[in-house]
DNA sequence: CGTTCAGTTGACCATGATCAAGAGTGGTGG
DNA sequence: CCACCACTCTTGATCATGGTCAACTGAACG
């Protein structure tokens, strides 16, 4: 109990309130096996059936897909208590890849284990299909990101949503945070070029929204950032975001 | 037996076997308590917690969320067989709207049928989640297609996942199916304007790649259209693809 | 100390947006 | 039955966002 939780249980502790079995079986499932990647080394390629699932307790990974002309869309980032690949509980093949962007520290569940979690503990097992959920929910976002907003709002949101999600999980300092992405990422996230990226975040360096130096994000005015990114941080289904709101934020479920 | 299955049965089937006891099930469940609704009304919108879920017999559906300048992106389009908020299992809100394109008969689950289902037919829960992360799969191809094609082919990638999904259900005759959508509504899903669809349909329509007449799409050719549209299927994770790929097409998994 | 990789800058170009107007079609009510 | 309205599709002219190509800087690392 005096125990720092890891980073899947802060992470599924954000949607359902865990009892301290919960915790613990989460510790020892997190504990039992675990693995470390160096950075851009691909964890999961498309195609491959990996033969247990990974959860990522340390550093930022990616999902992609690439197409045959080279070009790469990155379709996600996973961030420690994000889970790898829970669709292969399901489904047989891997249909992207993913890989690590940092140095990774992974647990990896094998199939058994998660499946006497899924039929012992119904708490935990709401939890992790609710992360799921909520991963689905970010996917719509991106879809909306690169096809409704200008190259600034792209990448203002993208700022925004991975500083919520990171201090969601506890690992924000004040209003700065760790950001090991190149622009090379951001412009493949964002289905911009590095180039048009580079100026962009000049532009939003200019306008005082935010600042970067040496891998660390800092968000001088969070609203403001949010407003240029034309965020609205419902999306990320966050139990405590009320911070990030304020009095003359128009409720997302106003009218209409 | 010899009773024709309905959407949900066939769509699960493209998944999994199911024994006649499971079709069965399905079937009740389907005709338990359907609904209708008229073209252009939203089903459920961004917020709301509707108290049951639909799954679409017949009609097409849109999923959206809207910016508040009056944006609107589709990030999905529903047809029969598809489930409309699984989500509404475990999250509490949409977070998104649904919206109907045709008319739509909709079959409604009560939550404790639903629940029922889930605790005691293996291979339908089974299904029931294949069909929402192969849904997922569908949000990480549409990032894709947003981020890297250009607008011929986003919509001749559009073209081919409709017509492709709506083969796997049993509703597309030789090579032509229905296709209630407008060029307002394929702009909003792939992210350009109204004129422009306009113009790169009639572009495709003189490359000889589609043809469209009053709600009727017709591929002349599918393997060029998916050249056309840079379309892999395989994220489709349908079982019987085979009609669809040629010996010349590399394999996805192939190189590196 | 050279190599590699991320970031930066400039010049030019192209895809797709915007604005505006008109044509075709279907539905509705007087 | 016809007039009107609404909606979808179509076309043209102009513009802007972001892409392309290419070269250079600076830091990190062996």
């Amino acid at each position: 109990m005096g125990q720092l939780p890891n980073a899947l249980t802060r992470r599924l502790e954000e949607y359902t309130p865990l009892t301290a079995t919960d915790r613990d079986e989460l510790q020892i499932l997190c504990d039992q096996s675990t693995r470390t990647i160096q950075p851009k080394r691909d964890l999961i390629a498309e195609g491959e059936a990996p033969p247990c699932i990974y959860v990522i307790l340390d550093g930022w990974a990616c999902h992609y897909r690439m197409l045959e002309d080279g070009s790469r869309q990155i379709v996600d980032f996973a961030i420690p208590g994000d889970l790898c690949d829970l669709n292969l509980f399901i489904l047989n093949r891997m249909d992207h890849s993913i890989s690590a962007i940092t140095r990774l520290k992974l647990a990896q569940l094998g199939r058994e284990m998660l499946h006497n979690i899924v039929t012992h503990c119904l708490n935990i097992t709401t939890a992790l299909w609710w992360v799921e959920l909520v991963s689905k929910s970010i996917h719509r976002e991106w879809i909306v990101n690169l096809g409704q907003r200008s190259a600034p709002e792209r990448i203002a949101h993208l700022f925004c949503e991975m500083f919520l999600r990171l201090e969601s999980i506890g690992l924000t300092q004040g209003f700065s945070c760790d950001f090991p992405l190149t622009q090379n990422d951001i412009a493949d996230a964002t289905g911009l070029t590095s180039v048009h990226v580079n100026r962009t975040i000049q532009e939003l360096r200019k306008r005082g929204l935010i600042r970067i130096e040496r891998q660390r994000l800092t968000i001088p005015n969070m609203l403001e950032l949010q407003e240029a990114g034309r965020v609205n941080p419902d999306y990320l289904h966050h139990r405590r975001l009320s911070r990030h709101t304020d009095a003359g934020r128009v409720s997302s479920r106003g009218a209409k």
